[in-house]
DNA sequence: CTTCTGTTCTATAGATTTATAGAATATGAT
DNA sequence: ATCATATTCTATAAATCTATAGAACAGAAG
């Protein structure tokens, strides 16, 4: 075989390879569980509801991401788990959407139409929030569902998930500013929460980003549930942002 | 219209987005495409040979990477020319590379079959290669083709594409050590170089990875022909690594 | 103008992917 | 054991993607 032809077979493999991860998202929905396995571990019946998807067909989309070893299984009972296979493949997944953000101006105008409508002010970024995050007068809000709270959350936030949150703001205090977070830039949690707070009159802002990004950024987190939790009422547990 | 309506609205819209970047790499050919646009631009013909395309199929591909905003054309009389549409396309495809490079022993297979039986001695990185790039004792050899170097190359290196190594070695001085490389960590001409240069009782090795990473870490590279280029024959001249 | 070259467009057949329905499997509870 | 639940497997039709061939188009040269 000549040295050409070789390196012909070499690229063809390689590029192959290469084109696992490719054809891996190359459907919305397997980048739209990605996204939600970036938040941690999930069952298929979960992931199927946030994603609005039958279970069959969620499963046959985690076969696929699977079997191109971005996502990993564990079995307990009944159920399976599905999480992503490394860190590695979070930050591919900021890569391509940010790559997108850049790219496509569709991006651009989704955002400014869904998110900047509920943006009273300007979202708060990593930094900003961390440095007042131990003043008190900032209560930081997760609005994702209580199990991607118990996976992890920013250090000091409390668990309100968006379909509680109209019940549960009269527990909140009026005079400190709310800074909401859910799942990233693109999540629709947070600016939701935003449009409820604010017509309640609570001054509200978003984390320009969400957990995963905290996370990624080597900020404090903490797993485990929520101590003013009312599913384990508790007097000694007092609602604070610190 | 319910808020959770709108929201799946809003995330299908995103997450159609995002999977136009992965449907565009999700095909072999296209990814192939890619990497040799990293290199610089490059028209459809120059294209088609290298990824061992017909010319219309290699235009049906790049339609696509168009289509996506991955890429960006030029048109210079009859030739079109393709270059990628921002540098942020360049990260992406060493992030879906590396990812793939991690996830996949089926690329470290292909890399040790190929690779490593060529490499007598360990590669050399970015830091060490600059370090001793001024000593004089190391020769920095490009074996891309022409045109790529002339695109950009890195900088104190010459150019002997790999088809014309066999005829040019007389020319190099066996006492020098060469350093050699091409378009990656993945790319065959600098192995296919150094087997060359063994055989015929060289020392040579190869940087670790090739021009766009070199390039990317801000390191000093030149645009332009080779001095020693026999193209213009010019005694005043040299070969020099420095 | 015509001719030539490089590229893109159109049509099409074959291959692959997707969503869905129904069956099968695995685990835990009874 | 049987039943219930969660998930995966199998089959299939619809949709999409791919490679190829031939036509069409744009610019350069005569």
């Amino acid at each position: 075989m000549t040295a050409s032809a070789t390196g012909r077979l070499v690229k063809d493999g390689l590029y192959e390879q290469f084109a696992r991860v490719g054809k891996a998202v190359a459907h919305p929905k397997r980048i739209e569980l990605l996204d939600l396995l970036c938040q941690g571990e999930r069952s298929v019946e979960v992931l199927a509801d946030a994603a609005a998807m039958t279970v069959v067909n969620t499963s046959a989309h985690l076969r696929v991401l699977r079997e191109s070893r971005l996502v990993a299984t564990r079995r307990e009972g009944t159920r399976v788990f599905y999480r992503l296979a490394d860190d590695a493949v979070c930050e591919f997944f900021f890569s391509l959407r940010d790559l997108a953000g850049d790219r496509y101006a569709e991006v651009d105008r989704i955002v400014r139409d869904f998110f900047e409508a509920r943006d009273e002010l300007e979202p708060v970024n990593r930094d900003e929030l961390l440095s007042r995050a131990g003043d008190g007068g900032v209560i930081v809000l997760d609005v994702r569902p209580r199990e991607e709270y118990e996976a992890g959350h920013i250090q000091g936030a409390i668990s309100i998930p968006l379909a509680d949150l109209k019940g549960r703001m009269a527990s909140l205090p009026r005079e400190a500013e709310i800074v909401a977070y859910c799942r990233g830039p693109y999540c629709v949690l947070a600016p939701q929460a935003l449009e409820l707070l604010r017509r309640r009159g609570f001054t509200a802002r978003r984390l320009e980003d969400g957990f995963p990004e905290w996370r990624r950024a080597g900020l404090p987190i903490v797993i485990g549930e929520d101590p003013s939790s009312d599913r384990h009422p508790d007097p000694t547990t007092e609602v604070t942002g610190s």
